[in-house]
DNA sequence: TATGAATGAGTGTTCATTCAT
DNA sequence: TATGAATGAACACTCATTCAT
């Protein structure tokens, strides 16, 4: 999975390796677009060989079967999705201005999805496997901890139990909104980025004690 | 159903005909739920059957085919949809402070939804038939326009093009913070509903002049 | 099946029976009709049934299954087929001349045929069922004997093994002309009669000694 | 099947070709058998493939559906049938003695219905699709363009039109008394392949001019 | 490793037949 | 007798997966 640099221990391994790691490349990426196109149910392993110009047996050399490629492209997905969100550093987590903070969060995130069209297909389509399912929550669950660790780090006084719902909302939002940034002309998506983000500040406002402000009126919780 | 009192020509045809409206919602109700469990292009029309207590072959009394079950399904959950908005009357829109506007119109979705197990997997899964998509479509533009009219009997002075953006994202809020106010234990589906009215009042907020404020600082939109 | 004439054990026999008859020849009449229309394969006893004007289990209050209809249709036309062939005596049969005699023969086998829609369906289509095969065969071989007997009656000194050469080759000269005769129109109907009796006739003429002439030169077989 | 000689770029294809080639043999050769012995609409697709010893999916491989299957059948029977015919040249044709000439056509056409077992399922069988209605159609015409020219060229005197009609009722001929010439024991067969040619000379011989002699009494056409 | 023909279990759908009314 | 809704076995066809080359 990682190619340590250095000797190696025979000689063809490593063009093996990197011939086999960018076989799994072609093909996942075939898998993502086939996903994006017509779901993972009615992608056919066939049509994502194809796709990646290989033949189907060529395909099962290096995924175990069907499944385990959407596990794989999910697990590519989740490791993308992950970096994406440690563009922003702890000090500007802490000091940025909430709508700044958000600019920084968001934009590398629709970046991300941007490229990665079989995401919806597979993170939002009915359950699809028990062990898919599981990728799914796992990822999930990081991305919640990194924004509770967010909303921490931002807002210390807020309850754990508080720091747990504004996560999952947040989450919640952008993944809701996530179409009208992402679908449509150039103007559609601005203006949907535009929106996304002023949601998320909207909602997130009345708990940010950055500018020095006390979150007013927020209904009680906290 | 029954006809009106008064001499009855022949016996059977109400019997007939309650019978195979009975057929009809026990096929549906048990489509919903298998769509809702594995998705439609996992449900086999063979479990659904089962499901309604029927052979496969009474099923294919009532409906064409898998798809036109699906279709009917929809157009089912469209027309529920469609009378949980018109709950709020004119005047209600134009006055209820904005906290219990969104009451009045987000508690009878709610009911709604919770009684509609398989609408996601028919309105959220990737493409099932033209037929279906078309259903959708119209089914999210009708609720678009019923938004809009809301919107702009409230704030009436609120550019048009505007508040097509605005209800877009309305609805964007409520499917994505939906699934909160669905799953998990009564105390989160409580919390989910919470926030899910948090959102929409802190978005709408902004636009919202009814009170007999003017709708401050909203980043130069409208 | 036959109803004898005078006393009746009970007062309601006559008229079920005469329904039941009625209905029966309702059924074969529909059969005949939809066998003709699609074959027996794609004829559906639901089709049959409705265009009897009857429901389904009508239809299985007098035929065990759909072959038995088949067969009961079979038989009837055997029946009818049958009388057809009576019409000529024995006198003219042995004193006739030739074109006449099959003018006598063809003209009332044809009247039938016009008004037999399913008989092609029954008895030219693939095998059906042992049964209805068995059915076949004896029509087959009923009609051989009397065309056997038309032959022995006419040209007595044949040998008895030519003569069933003679009735078969006859009999399968006018099953393979028969649409020429029945079908196109009136013009084309006419023609084909004209030379389905005119390959007859040649086919009949060298054995046939009847005007007093001996049959010449009919390659040896005798 | 195998390309000229010379450089061969890959090594592969002629095997791939050849084998395909070849499983479609087998396909359509078991095809054959079985609507032979069931007829067309009670062949399984899983019977005509356990048949040629490969599964229903190999069969899907190599034809659309059943239907197709039918039809590539039919082109296969069609193109043998009109090879069978053009053995004879006009010369032949225009010189031979009527029964020679018989001989020379009747027994190659003889020989390929041996060979051809789902001839008559698909050909003789009620209605199986429209595109197979217009194969057969098709395959009729061209048999019976071939048998008009046979006529013009042995006897050119004659009419156009009756020519039409002479053709047509050769070929009902022969289609209605080939089963006597393919079925049964070999003393059968034999008898009834003589019986066929002498139904045919005695129908044609009227119309028959080669021998020098006048086509005498026949009953005022041409 | 790569190929792609072959596999065969599983799905949607039909229709002859039954049976409660 | 008549009805017609219900049955369920059977078929055409698909596609994830295997394996000989």
């Amino acid at each position: 999975m990682s190619r340590a640099p250095g000797k190696n221990s025979s000689r063809t391994p490593p063009k093996r390796q990197a011939r086999g790691q960018k076989r799994i490349e072609q093909l996942l990426h075939a898998a993502g677009q086939v996903f994006a196109e017509v779901g993972y149910e009615n992608a056919t392993t066939n049509a994502i060989a194809a796709r990646a110009g290989v033949s189907p047996g060529t395909l099962y050399q290096f995924f175990a079967n069907k499944q385990a490629m959407a596990e794989a492209l999910a697990a590519d997905y989740a490791e993308r999705d992950r970096s994406a969100h440690e563009q922003a550093t702890e000090m500007e987590i802490a000091r940025l201005p909430l709508a700044e903070l958000v600019d920084r969060v968001i934009d590398p995130f629709l970046t991300f999805r941007k490229n990665a069209p079989g995401f919806d297909a597979l993170f939002t389509g009915s359950v699809v496997s028990p062990e898919l399912a599981g990728r799914i929550q796992s990822l999930h669950e990081g991305l919640k901890d990194r924004v509770k660790r967010m909303i921490a780090l931002r807002s210390p006084h807020i309850a754990r139990r508080n720091v747990e719902t504004y996560a999952e909302v947040s989450i919640q939002i952008v993944k809701g909104l996530l179409p009208l940034a992402l679908k449509g002309s150039a103007e559609e998506r601005r203006t949907g980025t535009r929106e996304l983000k002023a949601v998320l500040e909207r909602y997130l406002a009345p708990l940010d004690v950055k500018p020095g402000k006390q979150a007013a009126k927020n209904r009680g919780r906290m």
